[in-house]
DNA sequence: TATGAATGAGGATTCATTCAT
DNA sequence: AATGAATGAATCCTCATTCAT
């Protein structure tokens, strides 16, 4: 049992930080060891390799990123819209506790080191976003098109506001913009604007 | 006289391919070099190092699209609608023409490697999107808010549509698609059809 | 903890030995770290670069040359003679007891790689060569001269005899002809015999 | 036939300049090209290779002293005195002309790349040194001790006074200076004062 | 169990040499 | 014949991984 309750968690934590400052290749072992407090032979009595470190970290940003999705959306919501503000809290919620670990997710598509598991993982949370698109095209709240790509172009719309604002967060944001993003990027989706009663 | 008659720019579109596939970091000299079609050393007769080559290939991607841009949005457009067609095109069309330097510019916050000039040519783009969305607000056409956080939806929004079909470009999507997907950013970006004056 | 007590030792004498025998360009640090015994990486734990080990090297067999001269001369001489003995058994010890490093410290001039503290050392031990000769020549046992230029002559003497029966050290050579070459060279500096008059 | 009369001697020149600033291992085929005033590529048709240039310029000095040390004694010398001072002037005569041939010559124990030729040729001017100074001795006008021992000593003085004086030429030396250096190798070399009436 | 010194394969860069012009 | 762009083997250096302590 290591000394220090959660080394693991420590390691996975410095890992996200640095890889999302300096992208997982360009981030040293020994620069994790450093940054989690620990010595490098640290790392290897709890990842195999670099690359399981790497999948290691993947795998605890999307599972805690789906917990807050499941979490958010747990309670029924009466509209769309209303789901989507749960979705919405859910994200930024999750960007704004774990920053680093949002930043490294979003730029996993450089993603030569993920494992069969972290791309399952990855299209889990893909199609629990394109159901709540597809639940919202049926209810005539959101726009038409292919869920995948109205998905892509919502969360893309987010990675580049909080990439924007980096290093600040979500939280850092005046609440008057964060409410603006969140209507922009609704608008984006909702179905046109004169059928958007429903939502 | 060079037996090859354009090896930079050879070395600059393999350079970018690779970049945006794997990363800077994860791009090795060896395989740029093979990806161009020449040896090794012949890099370093057209470029100091790794680094300067990162730069250039930027630069040169920057550059591309602002010419874009400035000939899409040359000829003067009657709406700030009509306007974003012309930014629209401009951006799917370098998108389309050349798809790795789109990706590749779209992952630069990683940009451990960009010099100053990189980072002036970056913010030069950035000051065109934001001119174009404060001109539409003072027009009453776009949304209010801070114009760099709309400008990084939008452009994150575009970012994320590219992510998500490639290795297809936009020239591939269906174009009901298309025009949707223009659709789905212009409503993130318009100010809400009610306070809608000119679009 | 280090495994090895003094590895950086170890890289010095190896580098001291191979420089002198192939010039430190062309040393490779593979060699370097194949003579010392251990891994190339190895020696990047003990020096920031080659032209670091190159120095410390350089100020190592300096360092060590000034300490025998200086506990070499330590004991008042009763004559120029006497105290000239006194300098030939500092270099000789040195040379005899490492002579890759007085070997090297003897082709300095093609010091392309040295900084700033191994011209500072060299120089001071020019000085108290200089200045030997100097206390000499007020003392008319040493002939006129500039004393720079005596020093040169006198240290590039010692320099040839060693060069000419390497590997073999001065301790190899037949006490009586080490007692000639001790007196010719003191010959080339002594006064004529004539205007000597302590000598 | 070259279009110019003797770019083999420019190479040469060049070479044997850049070989005694910064070792040949530390000299670049490019820098030889650059500084002969021709392209690399013009190198390889007069030489082979790199270390045909090096036994090139190697044997091209050393036949240009043997040349001169032979103009110089060719006239009967009264006495081992006089004789020496043939020696000097030839020897100090070609340091003065061609002073980088002559630092170079004094480096080469690193003689990593010499061939065979170039060995018997330093073979034959050691060979001439010795013989006179073995001639010296039977006249009884040069101290006991083993010739080369001598030769070695003598000409590393001469290499160390020079070195000293670099980038100046033994011409720049004040003529005092010089005297007394020569008197100064000749006491190094010279029998007893006692006996140096012959000389 | 935790460490970090040691390692060597692998990556960036240089440079002797070739060869199309 | 002369050139210098192109090449890739060889060099310097880095960094994931091991293992003695």
């Amino acid at each position: 049992m290591p000394r220090h309750p959660d080394i693991r968690q420590l390691l996975i934590d410095a890992a996200l930080a640095l890889f999302a400052e300096r992208t997982y290749e360009g981030t040293q072992m020994p620069a994790v060891a450093a940054r989690a407090g620990v010595g490098v032979g640290s790392i290897y009595r709890h990842f195999a390799s670099k690359e399981a470190l790497g999948n290691a970290a993947f795998q605890d940003a999307k599972r805690d990123l789906r917990a807050r999705l499941i979490a958010a959306t747990a309670e029924p919501a009466v509209s769309t819209r209303a789901q989507f503000t749960q979705f919405w809290s859910g994200f930024t919620g999750f960007a704004s506790s774990r920053p680093e670990a949002f930043a490294f997710l979003e730029h996993q598509q450089h993603d030569t080191f993920l494992d069969e598991d972290s791309r399952a993982l990855a299209a889990e949370l893909d199609q629990m976003a394109a159901d709540f698109i597809e639940h919202g095209q049926r209810a005539g709240a959101i726009r038409d098109g292919e869920p995948r790509l109205l998905v892509a172009l919502a969360l893309g719309a987010l990675a580049g506001l909080l990439r924007a604002i980096r290093p600040a967060t979500v939280t850092d944001i005046p609440p008057v913009e964060r409410d603006r993003a969140e209507e922009a990027i609704w608008s984006l989706l909702s179905a046109s604007p004169l059928s958007a009663k429903d939502s």
